[in-house]
DNA sequence: TCTCCGAACGTTCTAGAACTCTAC
DNA sequence: GTAGAGTTCTAGAACGTTCGGAGA
């Protein structure tokens, strides 16, 4: 990982010289922890200036502002991370105790995350994960709860005794999750026994209880039979398309093709029975990420090869041979379309992650225009405060609760 | 399916006059309870053929795809709603008790939600807000929580006594543990069993009636969610190899011998991570046809291939949306350079990625080189579970299920 | 030296909370 | 004015991935 290069360095000055830094340097600058990959990776975003017109500090550097969310998902999301999802990274975001300050846009402070002071990232952790209750019904439960609301930042360099266990302490906002439907449940025994009817076996269960039920159950039990058969099959398949590639090689040095092809007319056929009906098909391929295996294999193969990194990475957004190259090396040439700004308006959602689903160049009558449409007008947009925090919540609250990243 | 059947024209009837929703319309259909707005605005967005290259329904009807994020929100939320967040009407479906149901793209689906079959709207129901218990911990909590949980469909057109307002009522409350955290590759063992095999929780035990139905089926729902990720991984897995096939097929009239003994060998490995490497007979053939996603797939795999790399740029396409449409004067912006607020428009989207060196309306300078940027390489993207839609959920016939869509 | 295991991190999907708005 | 619906922001959970340490 280069990132932790930057460190201090930035801390001196305003340059960016990101690329290299030693280790050491942080390791002087961070006597806690160095930043975890998400945070650095993001302060760097933000400060380069080559891309401020989609992100970057606000005026005074103590927040930062992604202005244009779409491009920002779909050209930057991808560089740093494993996504594409303007959710995921806001997900992220909260779970690092950033808060967004402004609904009027996507603006998000954090104390301790500030232009040119790149140390405080230290300061800056990931909220922790609560362990799930055990099964065991009553007790525990609460602590556990309140445990997981802890903090995002820890204050200050004194580690305060600060127990986790404070069980009646009011913690954060939510950590009434006591009663919150989920954590709440854990206290009656869910896991009830689970029936152990096989898939195969059907109905095993009599369960005549609630007809209604029952009935839900017998057909979750068959639909889990047949996933299951049908999984046995696919790993069946995989097998078989490795053992055909096997062979396949293993004669090939003539025709091959024709294995090939037959391979491909198989799912040809395939494709007329089940058509794809609707204006698109989705992005069907990418690579999976899950299978070292084969990638080693094609690689070995030498697909790889002709996959050629560059027009593979495009297509499915990633190189087929790459899987992981996380961070080391930097390919440099990557989707590099980033600044492009072109035409770009941005907006907003959140949750408006660029999937992948794209490809596909609209089928349908695209037209765009609607005769049918409700109204057309066009809803003044709900805009719930128009108030706005005076200038850093965030920090504010910090003070008393947890939660802000007080130190600072 | 006799879906059309039902269509019934509601009132309206086929075309899709969607601007108001008369009351008249509504009146008729909605015997039980009309639906709310969300609902009817919802399907009637779906059904609109005119966008159908945005959202449209699956291709049986039993669910329906958000195909262009961006666009969604940018042009259809705001005639609809007020406002234009992708993920607000994702919150919104879950508050229905949609769920998402193929992780590649945003496909939701909820049992009364259905191509034709308006008048089921009738049966899906806002899930009810939880009164926040007193901080009182302990017993009652547990009531509550379980409340809370309350289903979002009711059965289906069985009026059947079956209260909406189930408090009492089990629903799924509980939820997970004891699935295994990680399913990893073993399939068959346990998993398909009812699980019972379960943790030792202890828990358990009381069997009332209901009571573990509503567990039982809780963890069936959460068995088939595991399971069919898997499989969807499987396929993926599948689709990876064939393109790797059909890639390497036609580039393979070089050399191919040492290709040979690598796959052979990667084989063994990919055995260890994935499937078994069992000697198989090449019947491959035979098994595509069990694997109708599969097929599916692999055809699209094979024809994207072939037809030609350059389609990868639809990968990223999609653009998201806008959030400003908001205010407008606002404070404009300084970063946002580029026309400020400028154009209502927006990308087109399609070219996305093409997206040549446009213009970048700003200074920042460098543009697309970063020296400090992190690594440049474009991510895999994470993708947990590719699974292709094949299993449709709850929708099924059942009418009975209650809880279909709510679980979680 | 290699492998296994567990902890932390990352991504995804859904729910909780707190508001606002609208209808009755 | 009250209840329910809609919108926004944040958190919970589940699960995948990565990485470091312990043991073979």
């Amino acid at each position: 990982m280069a990132e932790q290069g930057a460190a201090e360095a930035d801390a001196a000055g305003g340059g960016e010289p990101p690329p290299p830094v030693t280790a050491a340097a942080e390791a002087l600058a961070g006597q806690r922890s160095l930043p975890t990959p998400f945070l650095t990776k993001t302060y760097q975003l933000v400060d380069d200036p080559a891309v401020d017109d989609v992100i970057s500090w606000n005026e005074d550097g103590s927040t930062f502002v992604v202005w244009r969310p779409a491009e920002f998902a779909r050209d930057l999301l991808p560089k740093y991370f494993k996504h594409n999802n303007f959710s995921s990274f806001v997900r992220q975001l909260n779970t690092y105790g950033f808060r967004k300050i402004v609904p009027d846009r996507w603006e998000f402070a954090n104390d301790c995350f500030r232009r040119g002071e790149k140390r405080l990232l230290c300061d800056i952790h990931r909220r922790k994960v609560v362990a799930a209750a055990p099964p065991s019904p009553g007790m525990a439960t609460a602590a556990a709860a309140v445990a997981s609301g802890a903090v995002t930042v820890a204050a200050a360099p004194i580690p305060m005794a600060l127990p986790v266990t404070r069980q009646g302490s009011p913690a954060h906002s939510s950590e009434e999750q006591v009663l919150s439907s989920n954590s709440g449940s854990g206290e009656e025994h869910r896991q009830a026994s689970g029936s152990g009817s096989a898939p195969g076996v059907g109905g095993g269960g009599a369960v005549s209880a609630s007809g209604d039920m029952g009935e839900e159950n017998e057909r979750l039990r068959r639909e889990n039979a047949r996933l299951t058969r049908e999984l046995g099959h696919m790993k069946k398949l995989c097998n078989n398309i490795l053992l055909l590639m096997s062979k396949y090689a293993a004669t090939q040095h003539q025709d091959g093709s024709a294995g090939i092809s037959s391979v491909v007319n198989c799912s040809g056929e395939s494709s007329e029975a089940v058509p794809p009906p609707p204006p698109l098909p989705p992005a069907i391929l990418d690579l999976m990420p899950s299978c070292p295996g084969l990638a080693a294999t094609a690689a070995a193969a030498g697909l790889a090869i002709d996959v050629d990194p560059d027009a593979s990475a495009r297509l499915f957004g990633v190189s087929i041979g790459l899987k992981r190259a996380r961070d080391d090396a930097d390919d440099d040439s990557g989707p590099a379309a980033g600044g492009g700004g072109g035409g770009g308006e941005d907006w907003p959602e959140h949750g408006a992650d660029v999937k992948p689903e794209a490809a596909d160049p609209h089928p349908g009558g695209g037209s765009s225009s609607k005769e049918a449409s409700p109204d057309q007008n066009t809803w003044p947009i709900y805009r719930p405060t128009p108030v706005y925090h005076s200038v850093r919540p965030a920090c504010d609250r910090a003070g008393s609760d947890q939660d802000g990243s007080s130190s600072r």
